[in-house]
Parts: structure tokens; C-alpha cells; sequence
DNA sequence: CTGTGATGTATTTTT
DNA sequence: TACATCACAG
């Protein structure tokens, strides 16, 4: 942001010192400048740095706003994400909820893994898509501050029956295996503050002043966090726009940001409309756009900056074509304007649209930097190195036992962990120690020579490691240590595919830790990896251009702004489209992509695309059509589709073609598009119907009738 | 118990 | 496509 003075509504943001403050934050209205300046200056008029609290959506937000306070004051003030947060203070009082403080937090993987085996042990069947709903169903459960108990009320029905037993028998095991899921942090820190009051006094009187940015993507839980915290002092400034709630699916209530008011009484609102960002026509094409919405707060953009570029809408035939396009526009702005492949990206709505420009620009030889998809820590290198780490803090991790049992083998299958499971149970004994007596024959449990052997190695190299930690060992020697010790090269080495890959990434693991410094305990160290998220590592070395799913890019502005698989099914998405709500986040969630863009915004799709392996016929995003045609550009004609029952290419409508994947068909539609003849063909196999263009789908004719 | 190859089935977004 | 699960053999 280059402009100097801020406004009088960011004046007025600044200053406002007490009581609740709502600060309406319109896209590209110097958020970040107005949070940082606000803190800036309660530190300018003495509040200790120590008594003010901000709380951010993602690591990295944090981070660059605790090095923005850090260069404008010289002072440090904690800026953290709600789930950092609740597990600093879990940390330091979790044990007046009877748990330990030494906790592991598991991931959303490590979670499905424990729904999956307390299903399975209460007796059901594990159905296909089962654990993940039930899961689901769990984790919105804790974001609603509902216990097991609380559940059970509610969902009383005999079809929940799976549902309710699963919840309780899996917060039994978590606390079994001293371990937090995400929820957890959010939602034990709330049962922690409200059976505690004198816990919360505690924290109250730390931090006078709080701060919560992306108010509108906040849950239940937080919400009752951020209300218990700032109950007594009532200083609480929260910032967000409502337009750019886009995380409801993750138990984000926009009508925490809506209510404010009535929450707060005696609330003071500012808005901040003025966009420093981005130029007329593609703002207002932005503002065209989200008035479509119905459950908003009224607000309207404006920009300083001149009319600009329209929004440039282009179709292609298929989607290597659209990545082409891409390409060429990208390669031509490169050439013909002053930007450079950092003011460039890519937005495209899920995560698996992102291999077809993968390919092309490592093709082209275009640097490029892929923010979020699959995380270096969710890599299964890293995860088994971390289940080790978690056992030289925790003897219960029953979950991290088995992984790291298991790599290297050591002869525990799955009968043989279900019995160990069973017995750690009956025994209210932690996994390790009842093993340690097993190996001594102090324990019934029987072990094979093989199991005797290997556990008997495994046990060493644990309690050796938990020496080294007590001598204090810096982290990088100790994952060192353990690697070598658990024979964890060797392991790897058993695919020679994959183990040069996979011993890079060990070694940045370890290249992590060491950057991790003098004061790193362990379990920080475990913590903060548990809690990184793919978005937050940054790797700014190279210019390049960047690639993500339109939430990641939540927060950032680029020159050039491309918009990709601009599709009904896919943006809408399929899963959303179809109900209110759905729709409306989608369509925010498409404003929030097109306020991204400063100077130029590409929106291209294409009528062709292969989706799970099959080829399908798309049609043009509703958004696109939202948009006031004055301030679009259309870079070609729209694609013209003539249906007829006539013949059409080499079929007609009723004959029974032969595909070589899906068997023998009926044609229902024939047509041109602009790649040629398609069919929508009805087949038997697998009662589907598919819309293949003939160019690319070999079809042949075929006697044959079913 | 472990390794293999086949088979089926799922993909929205993430702290 | 690509990953997880399953059946079966050693």
C-alpha cells in the first residue's frame, strides 16, 4: 500500500481505544494497515505490549503481523491463531480438566484414523463414506460446544445410535491416549473457562486489550472464547467482512460478525469502504456480483484508482486449451507490462485442478510455487518421524505407537495391536509401559520371538531418546538420533522409488528443527507442527508465480489475477450449489477471488474437461453471468451448442455405441460444440450417463443389444 | 504376519 | 486419476 495518511474512517479505526469495536473491513480496504497502526498505537499511549492479545486466521498472518508490530514498535505482542492460542493456555491449565499437560494434538488424519477404529470396535461396519461423516458430524458437534452427552439428547433417533456411541467412545480414547484433536483445543478451552472462573480470571487480566481479525469466519467455540475473554473490560475490536465468510463448511457462523451489535451493546461500527486495491470496472463487476446475495450487510466499494481494465472472460474447448490460454496471457503480460511472475496468480476452486497447470508451466519452464494442497507435514515421512517424537513425550499415544511400531515392520499386525488396544484398556494402562512389562514377564501379554525382538530394540531406542531429552539434546540431534536409531533410512530405503524424495524431506525436518533454536522444547516443537497449516510455509526464494484454491488466497492481492475453471459443478461446486446457503458462500467466495486482483482479472473455463477420470461436458458459472455485461470483456464468442436428434457426426440419437471403459451405451443426445460432435451416452455397465466428445472418446458402432 | 496386485470409490474448501 | 482397502499367497 502506498498511500501515506490513512482516512477518517481508518483514523477513526485506530483510535477507538474501549469498549467493543466492529471494524467492517471491505476487500482491499488496508485492513492489515488499520490492525497493525490500532496495536502500533495502544502501544504509543502505554499499554503494555504484554496486555494485548491478536488473533489471526493463519500462522502466517500472525507471524507477519507480530514482525510489522516488531518493526514499527520494537515490542513483541502475541499474535496467534485461535487454535495456537487455546493451546498455549491448555498448556498451562489444562489440568484442572483432569487431563494432562502434556498432550499431543492429533490431526484431521490422525482423528479419521481413531473414528475408523472406534467404530469398528463398538461392532459396526465401516461403510464407505462413514468415518468421514461421522467425523464431520463429531468435529461441527465440539464447534458447537456439544458434549457426548449433550449429543446424545439431540440426536436421540435410532439411525444416530453409531453416531453417538462413536463420539463417546472416541473422546474416551483421546483422553485414554492423553491426545487433542483440533476441536478439542477450541472446545476444552471453553468447558476449561466456564467450570473455572477463576482460570478465566487469569487470562481476563492478562490481555486488556483483544483483537480478532476474520471475525466473520469464526465458530461457536471461538466466538465464546473471544466473549468469555472480554467480558469483564469489554475491549474488544474484531475486523472482518461478512461479503468474505467462506469457511461455514468448517463451523464458521457469519452471524457472529452480523450480531455484533446486539452482542456488544454499545458497540461502536465503522466501515471502511474506500478499496485502495483495485480499479473501478473490476471492483464494481465485484459489487455487481455479491449483491446477488440476500444475508448481507449492506456496503458499497469504491475506488480512487480509475475505470481500468474490464473483467476479461474467456471459454475455451478443452481444459488443456483454457491452461494454454492461461499461459499465453501470463507469458504476454510478462512481456508487455511492468510486473514481474511474483504480481501473478492462479486461483481455481479444489485442490486436484491444479496438476493441469503444474504440468504445462513446468513444460514452459515458469517458475511457480503451489501455496497449500498436500502439507509437508501430512507427508507420511514426516507423520512417522513425528509419531516417534510423540512417544519419547507420551507413553498412551496408542495411535502414534502403531505408526511408529510399524516403520520399520516389527511383526505387529492388526490382531495383534486390536488385542494390545484391549488390554491397554483393561489395564487403564498406557500402551508403552504395559509392553515394557510384557518384555519382562511381568505382564500376561504374549509376544511372538519376532515382536519380542523387535519391541525390545523399539523400547531402547525410546528410553535412549528420553535421556537425550532430559540432557537436553538440541531437536535437530535428536531427530538425527532417532532416525538412526529407530533404523528409519533403512526403512525407507525398501522403495528405492521413493527414497531419495522421502530423505529430502527427513533432512528438511530435520533442517527445520534446527532452525527451531536454543529455548525449543520437544513438545513446542510437536505442537507447532501439528498446527502448521500447508498455506504457511512460505518459500519466497525464486519469483514465481503462484497456485492455489481461492481460500488460500484469502487476504492477498495480485496484479494479474487469473480465475480458472469458471464451471457450474465445479464453481458452483456440485456439493453446494444446490442449496441457499451453499450458493451464497460459493458466490462470496468468488468475490473474494475477484477483489484479489489489483489491475488485471482472467475468468476462463471450459465446456470440456476430464473430471474423475471420465470426460464431461461443462457449461459457463452462473457468476460469470452475474456480471454487468459493460464491464466485461468476452475474449470469444460463447460456444454454440445445437442440439438435434437428427445424425450427427457418425451417430444419431437411440443407436448403441461400444466405449472401451464403459461397455456398451445409448446415445440420448447428440450435438455440436465447438470440439465436434458429442453424444450424451446412457451406459449399461454402470447405469450412467456420460457426455463424450466423439474427437477424444472412441466410440464404435455396435450390433449388439442388451 | 507381510507383500502383492486387483479392485473400487472418492475429491470442496482447512485450523 | 490415485489412493485405500481387500483377497490371497508365501
Amino acid at each position: 500500500m502506498t498511500q501515506i495518511a490513512l482516512n477518517d474512517q481508518q483514523l477513526e479505526a485506530v483510535h477507538t481505544i474501549e469498549g467493543p469495536l466492529l471494524v467492517l473491513a471491505g476487500a482491499g480496504s488496508g485492513k492489515t494497515r488499520i490492525v497493525t497502526a490500532r496495536i502500533a498505537h495502544l502501544i504509543e499511549i502505554g499499554v503494555p505490549a504484554s496486555e494485548i492479545l491478536a488473533v489471526t486466521f493463519t500462522n502466517k498472518a500472525a507471524e507477519e503481523m507480530r514482525g510489522r508490530i516488531r518493526s514499527l514498535c520494537q515490542q513483541s505482542v502475541l499474535a496467534s491463531t485461535f487454535h495456537s492460542l487455546c493451546a498455549r493456555i491448555l498448556r498451562e491449565s489444562i489440568g484442572a480438566l483432569e487431563y494432562r499437560s502434556d498432550f499431543t494434538i492429533y490431526d484431521e488424519k490422525d482423528s479419521e484414523q481413531l473414528v475408523k477404529t472406534c467404530i469398528e470396535m463398538l461392532g459396526h461396519k465401516v461403510e464407505k463414506g462413514l468415518v468421514r461423516s461421522v467425523r464431520a458430524a463429531i468435529s461441527q458437534a465440539k464447534n458447537d460446544l456439544m458434549s457426548p452427552t449433550d449429543f446424545a439428547q439431540v440426536f436421540n433417533a435410532p439411525q444416530d445410535k453409531v453416531l453417538v456411541e462413536t463420539y463417546t467412545s472416541y473422546q474416551q480414547k483421546l483422553k485414554e491416549y492423553n491426545a487433542l484433536d483440533f476441536d478439542d483445543l477450541l472446545f476444552l478451552t471453553v468447558q476449561l473457562f466456564q467450570k473455572h472462573p477463576k482460570v478465566l480470571e487469569i487470562y481476563q487480566k492478562r490481555w486488556s486489550f483483544v483483537l480478532i481479525d476474520e471475525y466473520q469466519d469464526t465458530n461457536a467455540a471461538q466466538y465464546t472464547i473471544a466473549q468469555l475473554l472480554t467480558q469483564e473490560h469489554q475491549n474488544i475490536c474484531v475486523v472482518g467482512d461478512p461479503d468474505q465468510s467462506i469457511y461455514s463448511w468448517r463451523g464458521a457462523n457469519i452471524n457472529n460478525i452480523l450480531n455484533f451489535e446486539n452482542d456488544y451493546p454499545g458497540a461502536k461500527v465503522i466501515k471502511l469502504e474506500q478499496n485502495y486495491r483495485t480499479t473501478s470496472s473490476i471492483l464494481q463487476a465485484a459489487n455487481s456480483l455479491i449483491e446477488n446475495n440476500t444475508a448481507r450487510y449492506e456496503k458499497k466499494l469504491w475506488s480512487a484508482l480509475g475505470e481500468g481494465e474490464k473483467v476479461k472472460v474467456f471459454f475455451a474447448g478443452s481444459d488443456r486449451e483454457e491452461a494454454q490460454f492461461v499461459f499465453e496471457r501470463l507469458a504476454s503480460h510478462m512481456r508487455n507490462d511492468d510486473m514481474t511472475l511474483n504480481d501473478a496468480v492462479i486461483f481455481y476452486r479444489t485442490n486436484a485442478q491444479s496438476r493441469i497447470y503444474e504440468d504445462l508451466l513446468l513444460k514452459k519452464n515458469i517458475p511457480y510455487v503451489i501455496i497449500g494442497g498436500i502439507s509437508f507435514y501430512q507427508r507420511r515421512e514426516i507423520k512417522d518421524i513425528l509419531a516417534m517424537l510423540r512417544l519419547i513425550v507420551s507413553d498412551a499415544d496408542f495411535l502414534s505407537f502403531v505408526r511408529a511400531i510399524n516403520t520399520p515392520k516389527r511383526g505387529f499386525g492388526p490382531t495383534t495391536l486390536a488385542k494390545l488396544q484391549k488390554a491397554a484398556e483393561e489395564n487403564v494402562q498406557p500402551v508403552l509401559q504395559l509392553l515394557d512389562e510384557a518384555l519382562r514377564g511381568m505382564h500376561s501379554f504374549k509376544l511372538s520371538k519376532r515382536q519380542r525382538e523387535g519391541l525390545f530394540e523399539f523400547l531402547e531406542a525410546i528410553y535412549a531418546l528420553r535421556n537425550l531429552v532430559k540432557e537436553n539434546i538440541p531437536l535437530d540431534e535428536l531427530i538425527i538420533e532417532t532416525v538412526e536409531r529407530m533404523k528409519y533410512l533403512e526403512y525407507l530405503r525398501e522403495d528405492p522409488d521413493t527414497f531419495e524424495e522421502r530423505k529430502e524431506n527427513v533432512d528438511e525436518l530435520i533442517a527445520k528443527a534446527s532452525e527451531f533454536g536454543e529455548d525449543g522444547a520437544l513438545h513446542t516443537f510437536l505442537e507447532e507442527l501439528s498446527l502448521k497449516s500447508s498455506s504457511d510455509e512460505a518459500k519466497a526464494s525464486q519469483e514465481s508465480i503462484k497456485l492455489m484454491t481461492l481460500h488460500n488466497g484469502k487476504g492477498l492481492e495480485f496484479h494479474l489475477t487469473f480465475m480458472v475453471g469458471m464451471e457450474e459443478e465445479l464453481f458452483p461446486h456440485v456439493n453446494s450449489k444446490d442449496s441457499f446457503e451453499g450458493l451464497e458462500e460459493e458466490r462470496r467466495l468468488c468475490y473474494v477471488g475477484m477483489t484479489r486482483a489489483k489491475r488485471h482479472l482472467y475468468m476462463t473455463g471450459s465446456t470440456y474437461r476430464v473430471l474423475w477420470g471420465s470426460p464431461k461436458i461443462m457449461s459457463p458459472s452462473r457468476f460469470i453471468n452475474e456480471l454487468p455485461e459493460a464491464l466485461v470483456t468476452f475474449l470469444n464468442r460463447a460456444p454454440e451448442t445445437t442440439l438435434s436428434s437428427e445424425q450427427v457426426g457418425d451417430f444419431s440419437v437411440g443407436e448403441t455405441v461400444l466405449h472401451k471403459n464403459f461397455g456398451t451405451g445409448v446415445i440420448r443426445k447428440a450435438y455440436s460444440t465447438s470440439m465436434g460432435p458429442t453424444y450424451d451416452v446412457f451406459f449399461h455397465e454402470d447405469n450412467t450417463t456420460r457426455s463424450l466428445v466423439a474427437k477424444y472418446a472412441k466410440l464404435s458402432p455396435t450390433t449388439h443389444v442388451l
